[in-house]
DNA sequence: ATAATGAACGATTTCTTGTTTATTCATTAT
DNA sequence: ATAATGAATAAACAAGAAATCGTTCATTAT
């Protein structure tokens, strides 16, 4: 008991915060919770949310990033793989696709959470855009100091490839196809991108 | 009134009712036009319109189908002109991606009615899809034949390339850039997919 | 000071109701 | 037969009242 309470509690009820949130968010979704019962379940007053937190919407950004957050974590493990540039570029698509599948599939309303704070703050949702274009930078510069790319304008065709990717990055596209079938899909941009069209020598 | 009146009537009368709802639908939108003012409009009761029309899902749909067949109407064109494969392909994306716009900032009520199509029948953006697919493997079979390409299984790339172009096909995601930087994204994104990524001979 | 609360207040949501609308069909005109 | 209609109905919608919710703040506890 004292341990826990005495160290940073400003930080930890946050967190205690946060994780009813979370759960109740999970549960019955961002509009059917109410600050009060978020506050209920960390033995408080509704008002004293707003001693840790600005509002409500600022609650579901905060989570909604921790939940993007996650997803730039694999991607970023994916970009440091010890493997080729090529590969590790179809593993960007493919990891991006599957969280972006599971999360729908799965979590239906973490899905409809990040949907939301997506409408109405676009600085979350372009701060993760950002990340991401970051890896992609780092991923086709390590590819040309490797011999293996040779790409005039790193960051310009990080930025063209997040876009090619776009179909995979939408929840809202999830329901057209099967997993299996966006892997596919995800496998023959990625493999579009690196050949390119143009003929040249074998 | 006499010719206009006996050449096949019942295409004639379909095409009444459809011109009456475009006008309705362009400026009230659909959900806010009823049948029985496109009835008015044309001078008949409402129950009458059933006799052409399934329903009025039906008339927005094949209004919608229009649409979109005027857009496929202007890739037809620009896949067929007299120019390199590589820049058909650009012209491809940038034609896209101005119907798409314009229709977005020009015509929103028509956008508002795709979309709602789009939701409700989705054989009409597949029929779409399939007929942009069918125009892309043309342009890379064409591209092959004359040297400039070198694909294998063109219909595959066509879809791929399909994928690459999403950001400028859906209307969704028009606010979130200004026409020119979208122009250069799909600059970008065609020169991407042309050029591909690996480095080789010069 | 810092932490927390209950009461107060617009804003939003939900609920209730009455109305409009899409669609069908039996009937009438041609 | 073919074309068209008005009346009937179930479903969707709109308006307004009632309840709930997010947020603020003056006040109390520590």
């Amino acid at each position: 008991m004292a341990l826990s309470e005495n160290i940073s509690s400003t930080e930890n009820i946050s967190d205690t915060i946060l994780a009813a949130a979370m759960r109740r968010f999970e549960q019955f979704g961002y509009s059917k919770t109410t600050m009060a019962e978020i506050a209920a379940d960390c033995d408080m007053s509704a008002a004293n949310i707003y001693r840790y937190f600005e509002n409500k919407l600022d609650i579901g950004a905060r989570l909604a990033q921790r939940c993007l957050a996650q997803e730039c974590a694999a991607l970023t493990a994916v970009v440091n793989a010890a493997t080729p540039a090529s590969s590790r570029l179809e593993g960007f698509f493919l990891v991006s696709l599957r969280f972006t599948y599971q999360r729908w599939a799965e979590q239906p309303r973490i899905t409809e959470l990040v949907e939301a704070i997506a409408r109405e703050r676009t600085d979350v949702v372009q701060e993760h855009l950002r990340a991401k274009k970051e890896l992609v930078t780092k991923l086709v510069e390590e590819g040309n100091s490797n011999g293996e790319f040779s790409v005039d304008d790193p960051q310009c065709c990080a930025e063209a490839i997040l876009v090619a990717g776009t179909l995979f990055d939408v929840p809202l596209f999830m329901h057209l196809h099967t997993c299996e079938k966006f892997e596919s899909m995800a496998k023959n941009v990625a493999d579009l991108i690196l050949r390119g069209l143009i003929s040249r020598p074998m």
